[in-house]
Formats: structure tokens, sequence, C-alpha cells
DNA sequence: GATGAATGAGTCTTCATTCAT
DNA sequence: CATGAATGAAGACTCATTCAT
């Protein structure tokens, strides 16, 4: 009985071990150059060890890649649920958590998203992503602007928001000619004057979470 | 002389052949997937001739992705001047440009950045085209603001302008969830609201160029 | 004492475990099919434990062979004594148990003189064996025919008596295109022609013994 | 035109050239030790021309099967039409040819049959190749009897020939205990009693060929 | 003694590069 | 200059063996 979960439980720690070295090799080296050897040595495994725990090494990219999306999607929620009932500061914690801090594995995203254009299976995975968020945005904003009575363009407002996230931290990441407190404000300022708030009333930091960070680790 | 002359026009020629196979086969088979013989086969050349034309195939990607660069850059110029004198419309033209049309090889500048990554040349020339883009566009709304009297923080608002571009034109090409008059309208009506100008003067469709074609060909 | 005896029956059982447990795997996977992995599962033991009984998994797959020869050779020799004391009679039953029945790893012996013949110590064992068949043969050929004042050229007799029993069973084995039954009619038809004898007289059913099966089991 | 002509040339020049390597590798070394190393040794070209000329090491492998067997065919059946017409003298010819003499690749085939157990296109081949043999054989004796009015089971005595021949050959290249001619001797010896013809009419020596010798080259 | 996780040598395969024609 | 055949380095994968528990 405990071996049984005492071998499930290290099963568990090696993929996750695996994991976090895949992400942290392209991160160092890129996606190209991320080969089983640099994998496995970020990991402080031996080269053979993929096989037993992964069909392949793609396998074990998709794994990291879907890993990854789902902490981030997980930090996302978190961050949205301590944002109160208020589907507005909903909508402004959803809009900052993008660039809360100088996250682990920002390059990564971008490796992925430029396999992802040759690899359908990782392409229908970013999509469905992508679509609940934007999918939940409206309905945040559907919420706050009946609360205020506003019409909105929901689906193009949705669509604004984002893409504006997007292409804030495809720049950030690329480019580092601006801060994150500048995307942080760029969204806020974006979002307020939407539904005509004023910013002054929402700050651009997070409120701190009381447990143990979700983040990516490793 | 002249032979000399015609041997730099053929060298000119081959390069430029194996570029455009290169973005060819880049866009037709994947950035991992476009392989020396690919690359030959889409530039209707034999093997070997790469080597007399680039140092290496690296050598060439990276010519391939600074052609495209340098054509788009040279596409949205001659957008810009063909909207007139106006900066509020050279702004527009823009921002338009971009989302002007399907475009070729829409997959390949996600390539291309996904590598700048680990490239730091490419990434450097990466980071001085858009800060050329954004620089042109300061300059462009200091002068539309200085028109209308308007106080406007040109600083923050170029970076919108090009990082909303960058966003849209990031989940187009990713997702085809949304089309590119989507685009269009978005960027134009977040530029005229900053302006307090009517959509409805500025139509999302690009003035047609007379003269032939600047958009890569191949 | 006793707990020494004791042990070492369990060594003699786990490695006997083991080389049933490979000659099962060959047989169901093929040869180059069969890995540590497969050997051990069939033998219902870890994969580590071959390090324990044998030297290597080549030092099992010897045992394995020669064990599969041995039985075999076991087997004959009960069959020969089974017949009676008469030699004709004898060399008949000699003839016939190879063809006794659907045998189990019949594909094992053609990998194992396939190995044999890059194995120096393989061929050996092999040649003996052999050797051994033929001699015996031509004591019971030898004796037969004085019985019946014949004279026969023993040594080419037995030759065609061994050589034929083998391509019937080579054949039988790769392509299954005639039954047992055909195998020990022709061998029988043969060495009856061989000594004049009817045929009819007797039966290509072999007797049954009363003892314990002394097949390989597994 | 000459071009092209050339290069066909070439490509079954180097096809011609990997398949006899790795005859001669499998010869040398063994089946299962015989490596793409070791075949591109044997055949004078690197390691990674394998790839050029045939799909993987397996169908390289299969290539030299077929290729193997197509010569001994083909030489069986120049053996036998030089026999003339008489079809006694042609099963006679069809029953020499394989201890014609000292073949190279004898091992080769020993280990392409223990291969065929586990590969099935591998298997259908050699059971094809062999009823064929079996088929012509019926025939030859089917016309042989008739010239005599002899009535013969025809299936059952085709059946002994080519085993017959199957287990002298197995013999001989496992054992090396009895040579060629003690072969030649016991096939022809056997078809003429079957035939009630007189041996020593039938000399067991090939009759030579004229033209350039259809062995297997290499 | 028994387990199975971990290792790393060995294999096949791909592919950018070279070079004789 | 252009070709494409040949090379061999580098990659992923397999699997017999080892060893801590």
């Amino acid at each position: 009985m405990k071996r049984a979960i005492k071998r499930v439980l290290t099963i568990e720690t090696r993929r996750n071990d695996l994991i976090l070295g895949t992400l942290r090799s392209i991160e160092k080296y890129g996606y190209q150059n991320s080969t089983v050897q640099t994998i496995c040595e970020e990991s402080g495994v031996s080269r053979g060890l993929i096989g037993h725990y992964f069909e392949s090494k793609d396998d074990l990219l998709m794994a990291a890649f879907q890993h990854l999306n789902a902490e981030l999607d997980k930090e996302a929620r978190l961050a949205v649920r301590a944002a109160g009932p208020d589907p507005f500061r909903r909508l402004i914690a959803a809009g900052l958590i993008t660039f809360a801090q100088e996250r682990r594995y920002s390059q990564v995203t971008l490796h992925f998203w430029s396999t992802a254009l040759s690899n359908p299976k990782l392409l229908e995975h970013h999509r469905n992503l992508w679509a609940r968020f934007r999918a939940s945005t409206e309905r945040l904003m559907t919420r706050a602007a009946a609360e205020r009575n506003m019409e909105i363009d929901i689906r193009h407002s949705a669509l604004m928001f984002t893409q504006l996230i997007d292409g804030l931290w495809l720049g950030w990441t690329l480019e580092k000619s601006y801060d994150l407190e500048t995307c942080r404000m760029l969204v806020r300022d974006w979002i307020c004057k939407l539904f005509n708030e004023d910013p002054a009333n929402y700050p651009t930091t997070m409120p701190v979470r009381e447990e143990g960070s979700p983040h990516v680790q490793g």
C-alpha cells in the first residue's frame, strides 16, 4: 500500500523535475537549442531518464507547455478571486496579473507560440485557453456594464483587453524597453476609462496573497 | 566592368531567390521543418548552392528575417506617405497597414521573434525597428495633439498604439478567431477616441497605391 | 546445513524460472524483441533479478538454449527407450519424436542456430549434440542391418536420416505448409524402405508414456 | 539525358554496394552484430550514406535479403536450364545446385530465416519462394514419372526432395562435419532411386556454364 | 534476497556542410 | 558557376546493467 503511494509520488516528482528542467532549459538556451542533454542537465538527471517518464522528448515538451499554462491559469484565477466579488475589480485583477512580477519562464511562452504554429495539438490547446479567457472577460464586462447601466460593445472590448495585454507582454518580453509598472498602469487606465472609473481608486499593485505562491516553481 | 556589374546583379538575384525560398519554406513547412532541402526546393536551386551565397543556413535565415522586416518597414513608410501630410491621417495609416491584407509570411515573424530571444543580433535588429516605429508614432502624435491644442501623454499613448497593434496581430496570427477588418476597426477607433475624432470620417480601408506593390514578393 | 540446501534449491528454482521465462519470451515476442523487460515479465520477477542469478542477459540466453536442447535430448532418449529393445523400432521412435506434437519453443531452436553461427561455444554445443545423435543412429542402423543380414551404407544413411528430420522440421517451422503427421509419415516411410519393412506395421503415433512428461514446461 | 542515365547508374551501383556490404557484414559479424557502422565499413562508405539510398537500415536488410534470394533463384534457374530438356536431368540439376560450390553468404540465409520468424514480410517472401520451388519440382516429377509410366506420390516426393536439400544444407552450414560432395551424392542417389535410374549415369558435378558466373559477387 | 529507479553506452537517423565533377 | 553525392557530427531513443532501499 504505502509502497504504491510512494511510487506514485516518486513518479510525479520526477515528472515535475523534468518538466521544470525543460522550462529552465528553454528559458536558458532557447527552444531550438534545448536538447535531451540540456534538459536532463537542468533537471539534474541522466539522459536516459526521460524515457522512463515520458513517451518521448516531444511528449515532455507538451507536458511542460501545459504545465506552464496551467500554472499561469491557476495564478490568474486566484488573483481574480482575491479581488473580491466586484466584477470591475475582478477585471482589473485579471488585467494586472500578467504583469504582477518578473515572471520566470517569460520567454518560454513565446517559444511555445512559435512552435504552436506548426503543431496542431499545441495550437488547439492555446486557442482553447485564450477563448476561455476572453469569454471570462466578456462575462465580467457584461456584469460591470449592467451595474453601471452602460452599453458597451462587449465583444470588441474584450478583444481589445486581451490583445492589449498580449501586446504589452510581447513587447516587454522582447524589448525590455518599458517596465511592468507601465504595463499595469496602461491596462488599468484603459479599463477604467472604458467604465468611467477613476484610476486613482484602483492601485496597480496586486493584493498580497496570504498563502504560498502558486507560481511556477523550480 | 559591365561583366562585374552583371555578376553583382546575378549574386543579388540569387541571394534574393534563396531568401524568398526561405520565407516560403518557413510559411509552408514551419520553421522547425525547414531544412536546406526544402529551402532549396522552394528556391528552385540545388542543395549545394546555399554555400555559394551565404555563410551558412543560419546566415541565410538571418538574412531572410531581416529582408522580411525591411519589406514590412518599407511598406509601412509608403502607406504613411500615401496618407498625405495630415499627422492624424498618417497615424491611422501607420496603424492600419499591419492589417492591410492577408499577408504572406505572417507566421514567419513570430518564428523570427522566438529566434531573436536567443540571438542577440536579431534581437538588436528588432529593438531598433520597434524603437524607430515608436519614435515615429510619438512625433506624429505630438504634431496631431499640437494641432488640436490637446495635452496627451505621448510616450504612453505611443506605447499603447504599438502594443495594441502587436497584440491584435499576434492573436490574429495564432488564433484566426477574429478577422483583419476587426483589427483595423479597433485600432482606428482607439486612435480616433484619443484625439476626439469621429471614426466615421476615417475609413478602415487603405488608400490604393498607384505604384507597384512594395510587398514582399515570391 | 538444511538451510544451505534449501538455498541451493531456491537458486535452482529461480534460475529455472528465468530460463523458462526466457524461452516463453522468445517464442512470444521473437528473439530480437526479447528484452530483459519482457523476459522478467514472463518469469514473474523484477527486472533487476537477472543479475543475481546470471552473469548477464547473454549468459541467461545461453543457459536457456542449453536447457532447451537438454530437454529435447532427454525427451528423445525416453522415446527411444520406450520403443523397446528392437533397434529398428528404436530408430523409428528416434525419427518420430521430433514431430511428436506441436512443440512449444519450436522457433527458439532456429534462433539458437542462427546465434550459434557467431558464438563458438554454442556452436560447439550444437555440434556435439548432433554428432551424438548421428552416432546413436549409426549404432541402431548397424544393429538393425545385422539382424536383417543387410549391407547398408551406415554413415550416409544416418546422415540422410538426421538431415531429413532437420529439413522437415525446418520447413514446418518456417512455413506451416504441411503438418506434423506428414513429417512423421515421410520419415517412417523412408526408414522402412531402407530396411525393407512394411510401413503399415509401424504406426506414426508415438506410444504414450506412462510417466510424467519430460517436456519443457513453463 | 546522359546525366540522368549516369545518375541512375550511380544509384544502382551504390545500392548494390550497400547490399553487398550488408551481406558481408552479416556473414562476418552475424545478424545481431551488424550495425549501420559495420555495414557501411564493409561497403566502404560513410555512416550517413544509407539514408540516401534506403529508407532505413531495415529497408536495406530487406533489400539485401531479396537480392540474395533473387541471385540464388536465378542461379538455380540457369542450372536447370543448362541441364537440357530432360525433366529428370533438370530435377537432378535443381537438387545439386544448392551444393554446387562453397557459397558465399551461406550463413546469411540462416540469419534471415531466424529473422523471418518475427517478420511477416520476410516470412511471406520466403514462403512464396519455397512454394514456387516445390511447385516447380512437382511439375518436373510429374513429367519424369509420365515418361517412365510410373506412379509416384508427387506431393510427398517433392516435399522430401526440398526438405532433404534444406536439411543437408542446414547441417553443412552449421556443422561442416560433412562436405558438399556428400550432399550432392545423397541428393542424386535419392532422386535416382525414386525413378529407378542408375546414379552412375548422372555425375554430381555441375555442367560448367560458359558465361560469367551469375553468383552473388562482392 | 528482491526491487525498480537510474544510468550511460550504443544504435539509428537526420541534416548542414563539403567537394569532386 | 552549379550540382548533388558524400560526409560525419549531433540528435533522440533503447536497453542491459547497476545499486540504494
